[in-house]
DNA sequence: CTGTCCCTGATT
DNA sequence: AATCAGGGACAG
């Protein structure tokens, strides 16, 4: 599940096999919601174009290219930005292993998932975006031209403060880990990691937000930015479906506290852990630690 | 502000 | 065969 690290390991190991090269040509699957842009207008629009740089806010992804226009790239649930040469094959599942070439160097060959493959005049390593439930979205935006999606987004969860989280707490009556999931507040936070920071912060994640007092908010981003940057650090995180551009999984599972550790002992105190659903989403947190 | 839906694969 | 997973847009 990508959420902010796992986009910006994404976003480090990808820049170097985009910015500088310029695309030759665009292969995709048929057209479906995936494309926010038509297939055929990428074509169009990106063939001989050159990556300037490759950005990031929240858990979108920002091609600029060398006309102005940029490529806003989203990993939604289950999306996957790799190279074509992949340095450890290992470490793909078992089914998208077998998209791998069998002879030479790995590479993986598009499957029916693959939606979006970039080729370079150079001749090089192709992009690859694969996305088995197509929940991610790919969209060309015109130099200039503003998204109504991007504009809405709150400050990078790695440049938040406790102070705008309070600030936007004290006027909503909403469980506080919906306020940290909530992308126009902080952008990057997702489900693994909201639970994870409201641990760290001892905030129980269904108590009402405006209940919940600046040095507390303080705590739960300091946790957050301090839990995604080891994430960063280690790789990502890896439930299931994230594979980082080279085809390693991430690190960041094995370190996970409260996420999916139902029914486990708590960490710190043995208490068991605790599953609920708040905001339509599963969400655990440790009873005793957390008030 | 909450609920529904998009989609597919794994699990029950 | 039914249920679950959930990011985010949208409807109500």
């Amino acid at each position: 599940m990508p959420e902010l690290p796992e986009v910006e390991v994404t976003r480090r190991r990808l820049a170097p096999l985009l910015v500088g090269r310029t695309i030759a040509s665009v292969e995709t699957t048929k057209d479906s919601y995936f494309f926010l842009t038509k297939p055929p207008t990428l074509q169009l629009r990106l063939v001989g174009r050159t990556v300037r740089q490759l950005n990031r806010h929240g858990k979108y992804l920002l091609a600029e290219l060398d006309d102005g226009d940029r490529l806003l790239l989203h990993l939604g649930m289950t999306g996957q930005l790799f190279s074509s040469a992949v340095t450890s094959p290992r470490l793909f599942s078992a089914k998208t292993r077998s998209s791998l070439t069998r002879e030479g160097p790995p590479e993986f060959k598009a499957d029916k998932h693959t939606h979006l493959c970039l080729h370079f005049t150079d001749g090089g390593p192709s992009v690859l975006f694969r996305d088995v439930r197509k929940f991610g979205k790919v969209l060309l935006l015109k130099s200039g031209i503003e998204d109504r999606r991007l504009g809405k987004l709150g400050v990078d969860a790695l440049r938040a403060t406790g102070r705008a989280l309070f600030a936007a707490a004290r006027a909503r009556k909403v469980p506080i880990k919906t306020l940290l999931l909530d992308q126009a507040v902080i952008a990057g936070i997702g489900n693994i990691y909201a639970d994870e920071a409201l641990f760290l912060a001892s905030v129980r994640p269904g108590r009402s937000a405006r209940r919940v007092t600046a040095s507390e908010c303080d705590r739960i981003v300091a946790a957050a930015k301090r839990v995604m940057k080891r994430s960063i650090v280690t790789g990502g995180s890896s439930i299931s479906d994230y594979v980082s551009p080279d085809g390693s999984d991430g690190g960041y599972q094995k370190e996970r506290r409260v996420y999916a550790r139902k029914g486990l002992p708590c960490l710190v105190c043995g208490t068991l852990i605790r599953r609920v659903v708040i905001a339509t989403r599963s969400t655990h947190y440790c009873p005793a630690c957390q008030v």
